[in-house]
DNA sequence: TAAATAGTGTCTCTAAGACACTATCAT
DNA sequence: ATGATAGTGTCTTAGAGACACTATTTA
């Protein structure tokens, strides 16, 4: 067949991209925030079919032009009106039949927000709220979103441990309990508040004084901090799994 | 336009896939594997353009009937022949441009073989090889492989702390030594024998003996161990990053 | 003044890291 | 015999978890 030997610009120019049968791209968002002491995903309620009716995770198609982090950086802040999240990417999910319209390949994002963004359904949705994870077992999910969210609740989950993410949940300045029930809200437990502290301080640069203190409930003033430069926590905030 | 109300399966039949404009999805696989004490990584010598003569990834696109990670699955047992190997989705790269003929989005997968697995070019790939992944430098990578490659080392390298990785890259019965040999290959760093053994025995499940001893080297015959249960490593053989 | 919050002191126990030592066997 | 490997004993130090206690301020 290739009995010519071409450049790489020849090769190009001849080059057939509909040769290969393409997939749907889409990006979707696991958003995560904290309200009232629990953690909650956005949903948005489908308006059109498949799954019509249901809740689903925000996210939707990847431009030609643009990545698809890109893509759910630009559904997130659609949808939030919030311009500075946390955000990673979570997996991808493209088992065949995943959605009935086409072969498509969701590329999942994990996002984190500070508590009380508001959310307003966009020209697609009819709906767009802040769901408890606790709750979703009362829910319709579309697609997959189920397994997608709880792929994410599980990576934070983790990664409090060993990176500063929970600082991501908070907006500065906060106090060491504000930061304290990120971490009770998440791994559904309660914390020993003194020990807490202690370790979060000795953990270098994730959290430095803000050097201002806040009166709190009916208790003393307390010390409030911002988000120190670390990413990676060490010694790393250890989740007690096997307490007695 | 939505002036009459349709059922799903109506709404499915009257659907046209073709409306967007899809993009090609391919496996890629960072399969890892010891060679005489060097974490190795496969490559494929590319026999076609693009990047024709550059090393790549093994991988290619994914056939409509299959998911990626089937495609990864399949892709790695034609070109190792082997049929048993620890398999975790690593990422998708899908930055525009990053493939010359078309939008492609790769979904990475990372592999863990056993040593000595041979390497096998396919049809498609002039030769397949095991490079120690210290000696990339001096390769021309095609496409962004490097970039996978590189978070593919870091996360191996980070889970041998906290999963029972490590074990994957031995045959059963393996000697201490040879596990204490796989950290410090991917860690590029000496272990203290004698702790490092303490802190493996007492990661409950992470090995069992094989009872069985075998004489290695010109010392006393050594015990054997097989993998353990446990995937998830407590407590966790820490790296000591933070060593004085 | 009572309750709720933050914050300190300190005790116990476990585990990490370091080092010395023993055991065994190939060369 | 020597040297290389595995494996044990044990000491020091750091940190986790628990508990008691103090301080402060609002309801």
């Amino acid at each position: 067949m290739d009995e010519v030997e071409l450049s790489e610009a020849e090769f190009l120019a001849g080059y057939d991209p509909g040769a290969y049968p393409g997939v749907g791209l889409t990006a979707d968002i696991v958003a995560l925030t904290l309200i009232d002491a629990e953690l909650c995903v956005l949903l948005i309620k489908r308006g059109g079919h498949p799954f019509k009716g249901c809740w689903a995770l925000p996210g939707g198609f990847v431009n030609v032009d643009e990545s698809s982090v890109q893509a759910a950086t630009r559904e997130l802040a659609e949808e939030t009106g919030v311009e500075l999240f946390h955000l990673e990417q979570l997996g991808t999910y493209d088992t065949p039949g995943r959605d009935p319209r086409m072969r498509v390949a969701s590329v999942a994002y994990l996002a984190v927000l500070p508590e009380a963004v508001g959310a307003t359904g966009d020209d697609d949705a009819v709906a767009a709220e802040w769901w408890p994870v606790g709750e979703l077992d009362e829910l319709e999910l579309a697609f997959d979103h189920a397994r997608i969210i709880a792929d994410g609740v599980e990576r934070i989950s983790a990664k409090l441990e060993y990176t500063a993410l929970a600082t991501s949940f908070l907006r500065a300045p906060f106090t060491m309990g504000e930061l304290r029930r990120v971490y009770e809200a998440i791994w559904v437990r309660t914390l020993h508040a003194a020990n807490f502290r202690r370790k979060v301080l000795s953990a270098a640069g994730f959290v430095v004084p803000a050097g201002q203190t806040r009166s709190v409930g009916r208790g003393a003033r307390v010390e409030t901090f911002c988000a120190g430069a670390a990413v990676v926590l060490y010694p790393p905030i250890v989740r007690e799994v096997h307490q007695s």
